[in-house]
DNA sequence: TCGAATAGCGTACAACTGTAAGCTAAACTA
DNA sequence: TAGTTTAGCTTACAGTTGTACGCTATTCGA
């Protein structure tokens, strides 16, 4: 039932997703990536690239979806570990260290498409993040039992933060990225003061 | 004594210079364009382009030097308008929105090449919002004598939050650009906030 | 004023790009 | 089993790229 044919072709079409992540570091972008080399890669003809994706932007965006597959595994992972105690900001924030030390190529692609040339990569990335932001923004709100906005407006300076963290972190050694850790987690604190401070005013005004 | 020579020579620069800079926008970045494209654009041979440069990463380094410059002139900017009154913060988010608008290239060339291919233009960005973050630092310091330290990690989250909103910006609207404004005073509020109890908690310790 | 220096030009070439056209062989369907 | 569908192949072409080489005309320094 499987079909022989749609199988192998799903074979290839991994073959394809999988070469163009291959190629990605620091020193290659998705868009230096040219249609042949990553069917040469994959090892097939340039001209079967076709048979899987219209154009190279139709792979990219497959390997976005990807990433945010990714990113919500780390959530997930996060969430577990503070369950299991332990601080949650600080918690986070080195669980999401960990993940781009083992995703440098994932993230990186992230990072570069949030501000690269095609507007559909843009988008597809931002939804992402605030995918992402949208679900911290939701563990706020239950924490601090406070208005959605303000969960959101405080998720999403977090989120940022992180997140450039994160890209800092990529250029460094292990121990200016255990500096980092410290600093962004000095970073989020003072957010999530201010925060309260913020919450405690509008109650009692 | 200027030299007509150099002057001349000074001059085709200029053009190679800004040719690259008029060909920057949304869907167009510096690493995407040509050697022949700028030179094409600047009215000299392609070939004559190696008279001023050695490779288009020496055009591109000097672009960013450009960029920081008018960074440093939108942070002067940003303090004489604070010194005539008006909310420092409040202030600073809205001048910064203002020089995005107006400088949407250069300021994506900085975006960009942030996280970009190369690790020489990386660093050069990086330095460039390192300045920029330092005079912020300071000012902190002046206005709340407190550790050095202290107010540099302050200053760095909310230059990575302008920074980080200005690229948000670049795609939207205008109503939606002033929605953008207002949440990151509001992130920038809950910093400023938050940093204070920080600090007040290390004081009475 | 005369020789040296040099900004800019045209020509040329090899490398690479995306993709059109048409074929083959294997897998599917009826 | 016979006919259709299709993933992948080869060949081909026009366009673009960076850059080597050598020439010319202008400017500079003595």
């Amino acid at each position: 039932m499987t079909g022989q044919r749609t199988r192998r072709k799903e074979q290839t079409r991994r073959a394809l997703i999988d070469a163009a992540l291959n190629q990605l570091s620091a020193d290659r972008s998705f868009a230096s990536l040219s249609l042949r080399e990553v069917s040469r890669e994959a090892g097939i003809a340039p001209t079967s690239f076709y048979r899987h994706f219209q154009h190279m932007e139709e792979l990219g965006l497959t390997l976005v979806d990807e990433s945010g597959l990714t990113l919500r595994q780390l959530m997930r992972k996060a969430r577990q570990r503070i369950e299991s105690g332990g601080s949650a900001i600080r918690t986070s924030v080195e669980t999401f260290m960990e993940y781009v030390a083992e995703n440098e190529n994932i993230f990186r692609l992230l990072l570069r498409e949030r501000s690269g040339t095609s507007r559909e990569f843009r988008t597809a990335v931002s939804r992402e993040i605030t995918h992402f932001s949208q679900e911290l923004a939701d563990y706020i709100q239950s924490i601090k039992q406070c208005d959605p906005e303000f969960a959101r407006v405080q998720a999403d300076a977090m989120v940022t933060l992180v997140f450039n963290a994160g890209a800092e972190a990529l250029d460094l050694s292990k121990t200016e990225r255990d500096q980092l850790t410290e600093r962004t987690i000095s970073q989020l604190r003072m957010l999530d003061q201010g925060g309260t401070v913020y919450l405690s005013r509008l109650k009692t005004q």
